[in-house]
DNA sequence: GTCTATATACTGATAGAC
DNA sequence: GTCTATCAGTATATAGAC
């Protein structure tokens, strides 16, 4: 080839993944037509359907881009030589500012498979929730672990792993019903702001006088 | 009349918006037809369309009805007596349980006014939405009053208010995602479930190190 | 690879019988 | 007060032109 391409070899998807994305975000998948899609790339839906054979499968595509980019926040995090409860804080503070970051997509991860009736899919896209699902599993299994070990470690007060889990990540995620992206904000803003959603959840309320 | 009834004058509406709110949780607003509802309450719509003049207005019933239930549950807590925190505390203890107890609503007060769209309502339903969105707000002031006087008091580290009641309250409210009410647990299996959710939130992590 | 045209099905809402 | 019948609009998905 004469020039040399930088763009991924999955660009033309990305790019209807992208945009697809936008429109559940902003109006909620059933809510959205695939002509909504195709409007917002200045195409007709022909496009979508030749990458696509179905509205499902393209929403699959936007929920496992939203968990891939959770699990590289995570692995990006540095936490050699880190303590338990450090590690748990470090890994909090990655997940707040993913929510933030890739607002767009954890607000259609939020939405979930549940959009999908179980008894009217294929086969193959009863596969794909189960992937979908058991990967949210996963995410979750790695903070009941780092929990665990800082509870056993003597490092945080004893708890319901489980339901702490759920609890905690739920207060983060939650943002994807109250936070407004803004241009004008930067990366060192949502730095901030994620530090002060992860604020209460370390110093807590204090124990209750009964 | 011959016999009394006991059933509050309401009674058939509130049979819709009971079936209505079920139907809503289950599959969302977009994907329920209002012949899903009337198919639960075993009539056809006809009887839907007798008491609302449309779909839009029955989920604004059903919206109202999840934040009155959420009011009534603070409304019946006792706090004389108690200091800020320990206020707060109850708060969040009674809100966690009503997250469960009114499962069915809350799910469907998370899926919020934003299913519609602004620029495709009528006056009526935009000043019904900001109904909706405003006491929305009051609940959450209220928490944010006591959270406020609890750290005034110095009974509460400093941070971010309004952050930290986004953050705690969505911890509770992230239940609508994975709790799954089963017929045989009772008022008290929901208390302790409540508590553990609550636990977290009041302890703590620890500070980080750094 | 994208667009146009169209098939097919379903939805919200209304009108009138009972 | 509920049901039946129906209209008009819109959705997903496909087929074939370019």
């Amino acid at each position: 080839m004469a020039k040399s391409d930088t763009r991924p070899a999955n660009w033309r998807k990305m790019e209807i993944i992208t945009a697809a994305a936008e429109c559940f975000m902003e109006r909620g998948y059933h809510a959205t037509s695939v002509d909504d899609v195709a409007a917002r790339l200045n195409c007709t839906k022909g496009r979508i359907y030749h990458h696509y054979r179905s509205k499902t499968e393209l929403f699959f595509d936007v929920h496992r881009e939203g968990m891939d980019l959770l699990f590289q926040a995570q692995d990006a995090i540095e936490v050699t030589g880190l303590d338990p409860r450090d590690r748990l804080i470090a890994m909090l503070r990655a997940h707040a500012l993913a929510m933030l970051e890739h607002h767009t997509f954890e607000n259609v991860v939020a939405q979930g498979v549940q959009v999908h009736r179980f008894d009217q899919t294929s086969a193959s896209e009863r596969a794909t929730m189960k992937e979908l699902i058991a990967s949210r599993d996963v995410f979750e299994d790695r903070f009941k672990d780092v929990l665990e070990a800082a509870i056993a470690a003597g490092l945080v007060p004893d708890m319901d792993v489980s339901i702490a889990v759920k609890t905690l990540l739920g207060g983060l995620q939650w943002s994807i019903f109250w936070y407004r992206p803004k241009k004008r904000d930067s990366a060192k803003d949502r730095r901030a702001l994620a530090d002060r959603m992860v604020a209460p959840l370390l110093s807590g309320l204090g124990l209750s006088a009964e």
